[in-house]
DNA sequence: TGTATTTGACCGAG
DNA sequence: CTCGGTCAAATACA
């Protein structure tokens, strides 16, 4: 296990000394080209060896019944149970979200230079109580098919309103969840397209689901989308970075630590953890914190679909970008 | 016929 | 007064 966690380690300072020369390495798209190989080699075997870690455990006596032993979605169990991760995730994006907020997202919005209408929206982010209980994240649209379509991320939710946006070329959509009533579950999200990349959503979840503390509840999450969308996650009360490049190294970035601590319950059945559904703290689980574990079942499931997960994870919004005809009513 | 979506009207925080 | 968020009637769809 000790291996598993280096490795983990090594990726990650790799992806970080990549983060750093990236502007330099531009101009030197082979050194860039080994640089990835590198990256994902390393990711990959760290797949490998988490998967003979798992079936490992699932030989032992007393594998938690939801697990599925050798399957990808032992990762994701593990992933989910992995509380602090998220909770790191949360915090660090946070601050780091927060303090580009102010300086430079709302010129970038604005196209720059209009000092009037930045202050105008500044005013406007600031304007609703109860900003502290959102959760943005952004995930990619799908780019074949019906690109209309919002985001799944595993709950069902039930359309009941549309606005235009001031200063947002496009509409914001306002969903609840569809058993608001049934199981009086306050959960809300809202998505909108980006105006700057029309392929990715901005979803803001507010509330927490109470229809997932029964284990009766029918929107228990499904199985994971099958089209992994994560790009980003984060927690911010106001808003994220454009989808520069620049935003890839926020969940790039994250302190692991915790998170290979909790990998080591894997072998140690003593340390039974908790699912993640279950955490009694709904307001750190929320219901962004599934994306840490879709991105990282794209990560750790990268060998058996060749090479589009890294693709998915790395690739710009910028690609192969076109006018998605979207309308604005 | 029941359920989901659309959309104009309304409410209320700032 | 503005504008984001929600309501609810009308409409679409299975």
């Amino acid at each position: 296990m000790e291996e598993i966690a280096s490795l983990i380690f090594e990726g990650c300072k790799l992806v970080n000394d990549l983060e750093k020369t990236l502007p330099n390495m531009t101009r030197e798209p082979h050194a860039l080209i080994n640089s990835c190989d590198h990256i994902s080699k390393v990711f990959a075997d760290v797949r490998d060896r988490l998967r003979m870690a798992v079936q490992d455990y699932g030989h032992h006596d007393q594998a938690p019944p939801a697990m599925e032993v050798g399957g990808s979605s032992s990762v994701s169990e593990w992933l989910r149970s992995s509380h602090a991760m998220n909770m790191v995730v949360h915090e660090q994006l946070a601050q780091h979200q927060q303090q580009r907020f102010d300086q430079t997202i709302v010129g970038q919005e604005l196209g720059g230079g209009n000092a009037e209408a930045m202050d105008s929206l500044l005013q406007r982010t600031r304007r609703r109580k109860h900003e502290a209980d959102r959760r943005t994240i952004r995930v990619a649209a799908p780019r074949m098919g019906n690109t209309e379509v919002p985001p799944e991320d595993g709950y069902t939710w039930r359309k009941y309103g549309q606005k235009e946006i001031l200063g947002s070329r496009y509409p914001r959509a306002y969903y609840r969840c569809t058993h608001q009533k049934l199981y009086n579950c306050p959960a809300k999200k809202q998505v909108q397209r980006l105006d700057n990349d029309p392929y990715t959503f901005e979803v803001t979840y507010r509330g927490d689901h109470t229809c997932t503390m029964s284990a009766t509840a029918p929107s228990m999450p499904p199985p994971p989308p099958p089209l992994p969308e994560a790009m980003t996650t984060s927690s911010t009360p106001t808003y994220l970075a454009p989808p520069t490049s620049q935003s890839l190294p926020q969940w790039l970035s994250i302190d692991i630590k915790k998170s290979v601590e909790d990998l080591y319950s894997i072998t140690h059945p003593t340390m039974h953890v908790q699912p993640f559904r279950s955490q009694p703290n709904a307001n750190e689980a929320g219901p962004s914190s599934p994306r840490v574990t879709d991105l990282a079942d794209t990560m750790f499931n990268s060998g058996s679909s060749s090479n589009n997960s890294m693709e998915l994870i790395f690739s710009s919004p910028y690609e192969e970008k076109k006018d998605g005809g979207e309308n604005t009513n």
